[in-house]
RNA sequence: GCCCCGUUCGUCUAGCGGCCCAGGACGCCAGGUUCUCAUCCUGGUAACACGGGUUCAAAUCCCGUACGGGGUGCCA
């Protein structure tokens, strides 16, 4: 059995959009499973809208989710000779042409065309030239584009799979660009050449390369090879009410999620799961688990909505389950960043401790923590929760309580001042609302017995003293 | 317009002719545990787009309709 060889192959023409890296996964995925080899390879035809940026932002991105590439990455812009050879030669044999038509003219045929509500498409006009109207058309000033001869009657058709076959009519395919007026090789004529040289095995992309399959495999003909890679068209990743993916949902950058504190376990983990399950119905499955569970046969067909909240939810699930040490090193870049040289590393780790069970996301762990790397005087107090905690009955004769107890209570790891609230009367669930706002700011967050000892005695008075003032 | 692909709870999905008056997960709702919040536990809510076939039997196969998405580019 030959070797399995897929690749990725983005165009570097901005982010990495969530989908792609959907793409990419399941092609990564799959290679591991069969023990093939993955291969990176940067769509980069169109030199107009590449950046060097999104080169090396996508191999940053891959690297962070761990999905390690075994060749690459390739950059099509360097490989243009082959390609333009390939056209030469396809023209050489009658299956292209010089086409001198302009962008601008094409155009506007087709706008017209879709006016008259004649199917738009190139019409052949530039077919048959003879070598004395090529001569004419170059006199006048127009660069040939070279355009792919596309058959004229049968069907093209491939087996998808995950959809089985898919056929279409090449009446319905017009002749297309392979390589354009300036000179430079288009999508087609590159994926096709590579693909070949490159020896791919099974293409694993995106549904909305479906259609474009019937002319890479006819130039792949062209080129003289009648065989084909494995074609495996998967489901597209929308937004909210199936409508494309964008800004308005949420993030659609890694860097962004990267960013909010997600890991990329989790984030690999939550894509996996979009368009494709394990036949166990297992949820939380690591990335070893997840290559070892992949099956192209049990993708989706249809497209699938992403979800902020399950995410978040997974997320969540992830954190919990760490190690508290590898917890600590992952939250750790977030809290220098907020708290710079205020940070004091034991009561920070102490403080991840207790922010593990209730965060979702690194960023959450900490935020929840600000309280205990923000001196005194700088506290501020969530004006909500102050106004529902100090609305308490005896809410002075309670602050008063707590502080003489603070004041002299043996200090352990958990400084429990319940039994000075109940001497007074009250009952602690109702009331401690004012402990937590004076002293974290907030009527939620970090358990209180715990952040009293962390914080210490003397800055839980002054919070105290503080907050009694205010009443 | 034409072509291609798709359609199971709000969302991700299981189901590949009988095990399904459809199972799991997220979300949501209710209750329990708890120093707040959260975690955790228990329970609940909610779907086979529609219409025809085929078959003893259809969520599962076929056809049509509707709806959604993609393509129709000198973008990929």
């Amino acid at each position: 059995m030959s070797q399995v060889r897929l690749r990725f192959s983005p165009a570097p023409t901005g982010f990495l959009h969530i989908g792609s890296v959907r793409t990419a996964l399941y092609n990564w995925l799959y290679a591991r499973h069969v023990g093939g080899t993955f291969i990176l390879r940067i769509e980069d035809t169109d030199v107009a809208r590449s950046t060097q940026e999104s080169v090396d932002q996508i191999q940053q991105v891959l690297r962070w989710l761990g999905l390690d590439w075994d060749e690459g990455p390739y950059l099509q812009s360097a490989r243009f000779d082959e390609y333009l050879a390939a056209a030469r030669h396809m023209v050489e044999e009658g299956r292209a042409y010089e086409c001198y038509c302009t962008e601008a003219e094409v155009r506007e045929r087709n706008e017209q065309a879709m006016r008259e509500g004649r199917p738009p498409g190139y019409d052949g006009r530039c077919r048959d030239l003879t070598p004395d109207d090529r001569a004419a058309r170059a006199a006048e000033g127009r660069a040939p584009s070279i355009r792919f001869r596309t058959p004229d009657d049968g069907r093209s058709s491939f087996t998808d799979a995950i959809r089985g076959e898919v056929a279409v009519e090449w009446s319905t395919i017009s002749d297309f660009v392979i390589v354009r007026s300036n000179g430079t090789p288009v999508f087609f004529l590159a994926n096709a050449v590579d693909d070949l040289d490159m020896e791919i095995t099974h293409v694993l992309r995106g549904e909305d390369l479906i259609d474009s399959t019937h002319r890479v495999l006819a130039l792949r003909r062209a080129l003289g090879h009648d065989d084909q890679p494995v074609y495996a068209h998967m489901p597209l990743i929308v937004g909210p009410g199936g409508a494309k993916l964008s800004k308005r949902h949420g993030a659609v950058s890694v860097e962004e999620y990267r960013d909010a504190g997600y890991l990329p376990a989790a984030l690999l983990n939550y894509l996996a799961l979009l368009g494709w399950g394990p036949d166990d119905g297992r949820e939380i499955l690591s990335s070893e688990e997840l290559v070892t569970e992949f099956e192209l046969d049990r993708v989706n067909t249809s497209p699938a909505t992403f979800d902020p909240k399950k995410l978040e939810w997974m997320n969540g699930e992830y954190i919990r389950a760490m190690p508290l040490p590898e917890l600590v090193s992952a939250v750790l870049p977030f809290a220098r960043d907020r708290y710079r040289e205020r940070l004091d590393i034991p009561r920070f780790e102490a403080a991840v401790r207790l922010a593990q069970v209730r965060s979702t996301t690194l960023v959450q762990i900490a935020d929840q923590m600000a309280f205990l790397f923000t001196s005194d005087d700088e506290m501020e107090i969530d004006p909500a929760s102050w106004e529902k905690a100090s609305k308490v009955e005896n809410a002075a004769d309670i602050v008063d309580a707590v502080m003489a107890f603070v004041e002299n209570c043996e200090w352990t790891d958990e400084i429990d001042p319940r039994p000075a609230i109940e001497a007074v009367g009250a009952k602690p669930g109702k009331v401690m609302h004012i402990l937590y706002t004076a002293i974290e700011g907030r009527s939620l967050g970090l358990p209180l017995f715990d952040s009293i000892s962390l914080l210490g005695r003397e800055s839980t008075l002054e919070r105290l003293r503080a907050a009694r003032a205010r009443l």
